[in-house]
RNA sequence: GGGUUUGUAGCUCAGUUGGUUAGAGCGCCUCGUUUACACCGAGGAGGUCAGAGGUUCGACUCCUCUCAAACCCACCA
């Protein structure tokens, strides 16, 4: 038989993803017309999160389809109707970044190009870039129903978004309104406020006169928007300004503010009095709104001042502070200028600072009650996940781990109104036409519709819904809500697996809209996995230069060991470190169990795909026979407890420290054995194959599937069963062999003899002679030695003597280390236990198990000793 | 300011509801090519479980505090 020595992942991965993909058999409705699964059968659905079609594909990504998939086939074994359904995702703001930089390369600008003549660019772009995001997907060896795959800007996904949008529009939800937002004067677009981050950063805080008082600031320049002047209600020192309206001469500029006490002033901050300025802060706008303040904007879209800053008007904003600042202290109004750490706001996308300022957008109200439900969205989406909805999906969504329910209730509790007009042309454009009118009109006429009126002459408005907004869709529009059979048999969802960090982003906001739209909930279980960090645990990032490419480790180790190092010790919302010698390990681990396919291969003359379960003559079959259906129960178990990486462990520890090193050997000695071993290699094929599809599908074909046919195939095999609960008491008698070898090959090894030699012993056990006697074999072969079987009266003090925790004794002519450690240890234990044993508290209230347990270790132990004082 | 997580062998991590002399992989040391595998085998060294208290018959495990690291939210006008 021609098997290579080495597993050469590269040479067979391409080859078998072609022949699955070929196969129709990610698709559950090709399972079920091939009669492989019933229509009745229970349904698993995950959509993939859809990547951005900038993209190419990284460790976060490859973490991700890892998980999945393991999910997905490990449902598909197990005989369900498994759906993993692809798609990607247009990335609004960042694809739109993207090809603005690419055609600034080549010296033009969007706006040269015009709105159609851009999006054409981004069209074609988009349409390369899907293609390979796509292939590099497939190299994970993602079992995704390619012939479901949906994209945020198809016809029918689009369609959804606009109606989802006009059923807002119409229940109230959706509004029109001038308020503050967050803006990026780069990406000349509103952000959400999620997608604002803080740096902190070095300014000065400026102390100003103002009128009859003092103010710091470290925006000046806003100040000329002030409308109000806020203190503490307990600050005594301004108390006698309440409620009056002052005039505030800058010199150059004059205003008026109302004067006002709020709780959430700090006293202790600057002077404690704040100049207020609504149409440029978060906080003061809130102000404005609850004391009826004037709003007056002084700094526009482009990051320059307006009219409303008289003589300043259209300076750039620094520029304009500089001046300002100069103008005040001619005044002499500067009182002084102190350094401060501050914590300014960017844009996540570009990380320019960010404006916040008054604008007229969309927004999605969260708080308002929706009428035939009367709850608010806010409430819908708390309720999702503390009680359930009720009705048809009345499981409540299962956040895991769950540790993340209370950031996530955190978050709705203290979410605004979420601005969903974005300024940028790449996207869902707002359906709204307005009547011969501009937009920027408050009093226009407007239509909400899905399609365009039929009269001539309306407007559509020109901007674009944030990325989220269809985002938050995804599990209902890719199905083909709300009349689609898909969407009837697919919806809710089972699980959604994502990284923490879209938490709000994304998860969030699809429980917000899917309740609302569908009245049902998106997923029943979210897992969240963490970010994949290099050694030093830095966050792998292009800048820092720290990535690793997921594509090169395919090449050199193959996908089933990378998907190794991202499930082996890993645990849900913990991030993972990853470095090329831990996915070059787990390579090991892949090649360990193609070596042990081919030494099965080698010596079986015929391998029989089969359900009869083997008889076991030997110990040793008993043993390994019970091992292994330990192991089906427990990697069945933590699989149905997503707990990945305990199941791969226990895989990993059965295959390469039971089946190869004890049970491998022994077939050598024993022989005879194929009908247990292609049981095993048959059943654990199926077991590992969600972990690693590659190479178990691989040795599949070369064991059980030659002639290469589709309906043969491993991903389609059937998990297998638990054959008998109880543990076979036999077991411990193959344990205490182990132990006996064990220390046999130990004494050999520490004595510097040679493995090989095979070394006369004298072997005498009170207990275990006749196991012993019978696995006479196995000991002389694995431990390489000779054994006399002695009496007890042949026993004496003058040769060297190892004894084991199981009391058996042998001797033989060499030297042998010094015991006193052994002998410290042993007495210091023992002791340990006699306190123990002495105390009548442990003795009254512990379990009697528990004492009896304890009174047998000491008994053990102190065997043990004796036999080793004996014959030291 | 509020919150979360983490701290166990040189490194990466396990350790189930408190009941072993605390485990694994990698790395390290010694030996080794025996009918699959050197991407291997055998043996071995290595830990006062961050620190201090407390609860308990008993704590790596529960509680409190301290120290250290990472992250999230709010935000400083």
């Amino acid at each position: 038989m021609d098997i290579p020595k080495a597993y050469e992942a590269k040479n067979y991965e391409n080859e078998i993803y072609a022949r699955w993909e070929k196969s129709g058999y990610f698709n559950p409705d090709v399972l079920i017309e091939n009669g492989l699964i019933k229509s009745t059968a229970p349904v698993f659905t995950i959509v993939l999160p859809p990547p951005n079609v900038t993209g190419q594909l990284h460790l976060g990504h490859a973490a991700m389809l890892a998980y999945e998939d393991l999910m997905i086939r490990y449902h598909r074994l197990q005989g369900y109707q498994a759906l993993w359904l692809p798609g990607t995702d247009h990335a609004a703001i960042a694809t739109q970044t993207k090809v603005e930089k690419i055609i600034a390369s080549e010296g033009k600008k969007k706006e040269d190009l015009g709105r159609e003549k851009f999006l054409e660019i981004v069209r074609d772009y988009v349409d390369k870039s899907k293609a390979t995001i796509r292939n590099q997907i497939r190299k994970m060896g993602s079992s995704l129903d390619w012939s479901r795959e949906k994209y945020t800007l198809d016809k029918d996904v689009s369609q959804t978004v606009y109606q989802v949008f006009k059923k807002m529009y119409d229940d109230g939800l959706i509004y029109r309104g001038n308020r503050i937002v967050n803006w990026c004067p780069r990406c000349q677009s509103t952000l959400a406020d999620d997608e604002v981050e803080y740096e902190q950063q070095q300014a000065n805080l400026y102390y100003i006169k103002y009128g009859p008082v003092v103010i710091a600031t470290t925006r000046p320049e806003t100040k000329l928007g002030d409308t109000g002047l806020a203190f503490n209600p307990n600050d005594k020192r301004y108390l006698h300004l309440l409620g009056k309206e002052l005039k505030i001469n800058f010199g150059v500029a004059n205003i008026k503010v109302k004067v006002f006490a709020d709780n959430e002033v700090d006293p202790e901050f600057g002077t404690g009095a704040i100049g207020v300025t609504p149409a440029h802060s978060q906080i003061d706008f809130a102000w404005a709104e609850k004391y009826k303040l004037p709003i007056i904007k002084v700094i526009d879209e482009k990051g320059k001042m307006t009219e409303a800053a008289g003589k300043y008007a259209g300076q750039d904003v620094l520029v304009c502070r500089e001046n300002f600042v100069a103008d005040l202290k001619q005044a002499g109004l500067l009182e002084k200028i102190e350094p401060i750490n501050n914590n300014i706001s960017i844009c996540y996308r570009c990380h320019t600072a960010i404006e916040p300022l008054t604008s007229r957008q969309w927004f999605i109200d969260v708080n308002k009650k929706i009428s035939r439900l009367d709850k608010s969205l806010k409430e819908l989406a708390i309720e999702a996940v503390q009680t359930g909805l009720g009705g048809k999906s009345d499981k409540k969504i299962e956040i895991i781990p769950e540790r993340f329910n209370k950031v996530y209730f955190h978050w709705l509790e203290n979410l605004r109104d979420w601005c969903i007009s974005r300024q940028i042309w790449w996207g869902h454009r707002i359906p709204v036409w307005y009547k011969n009118k501009k937009q920027k009109d408050e009093e226009a006429e407007i239509y909400v519709g899905i399609t365009p009126p039929q009269e001539a002459g309306w407007v559509q408005d020109e901007d674009t819904l944030d990325t989220w907004f269809s985002s938050a869709l995804w599990t209902f529009s890719t199905l083909g809500w709300p009349e689609g059979l898909d969407f009837k048999r697919f919806h809710p969802t089972q699980v959604l697996e994502t990284g923490y960090d879209i938490l709000f982003f994304w998860v969030a906001r699809m429980i917000i809209m899917t309740t609302y739209v569908t009245g049902q909930i998106p997923f029943e279980k979210v897992y969240l996995h963490g970010l994949v960090r290099d050694r030093q645990g830095q966050k792998m990032s292009k800048s820092l230069g720290n990535g690793i490419d997921p594509l090169d480790m395919i090449e050199k180790f193959g996908a089933d060991a990378l998907r190794l190092s991202m499930i082996i010790g890993v645990t849900p919302g913990n991030d993972l470190i990853l470095y090329e010698e831990k996915i070059a390990g787990y390579r090991n681990f892949v090649n360990k169990l193609w070596n042990i396919s081919r030494y099965i291969l080698m010596n079986l003359s015929e391998l029989k795909l089969t359900n009869q379960y083997p008889q076991a003559k030997t110990l040793a079959d008993e043993w390994i026979l019970s091992e292994f259906n330990n192991l089906i129960f427990q990697v069945t178990e933590d699989l149905n407890q997503y707990k990945f990486s305990q199941a791969i462990e226990a895989l990993y520890e059965f295959v390469w420290s039971k089946l190869a090193d004890w049970y491998l050997e022994i077939t050598k000695i024993e022989g005879n054995k194929s009908e247990i071993l292609n049981y095993i290699l048959q059943k654990l094929l199926i077991l590992i194959h969600p972990f690693i599809p590659f190479v178990s599908e691989e040795i599949w074909t070369q064991s059980y599937n030659r002639n290469k046919q589709d309906k043969l195939m491993l991903m389609i095999q059937r998990w297998p069963q638990v054959i008998e609960k109880k543990s076979n008491p036999k077991i411990k008698d193959f344990l205490v062999l182990q132990k006996l070898i064990i220390n046999l090959r130990s004494v050999k090894n520490e004595s510097g003899i040679a493995t090989k030699q095979s070394l006369p012993v004298d072997i005498y056990s009170k207990e275990f002679l006749s196991l012993f006697q019978q696995q006479q074999k196995i000991i002389e072969n694995l431990a390489r030695v000779k054994i006399n079987w002695l009496d007890k009266d042949s026993m004496t003090a003058n040769n060297k003597v190892i004894t084991s925790e199981y009391s058996f004794v042998f001797k033989v002519d060499i030297k042998v280390k010094d015991k006193s450690k052994e002998i410290d240890t042993l007495n210091k234990y023992i002791n340990g236990l006699e306190k123990k044993l002495k105390n009548k508290q442990f003795l009254s209230k512990a379990p009697s198990e528990v004492v009896t347990k304890e009174k047998e270790k000491l008994n053990e132990a102190k065997k043990k000793l004796a036999q080793i004082k004996k014959h030291p």
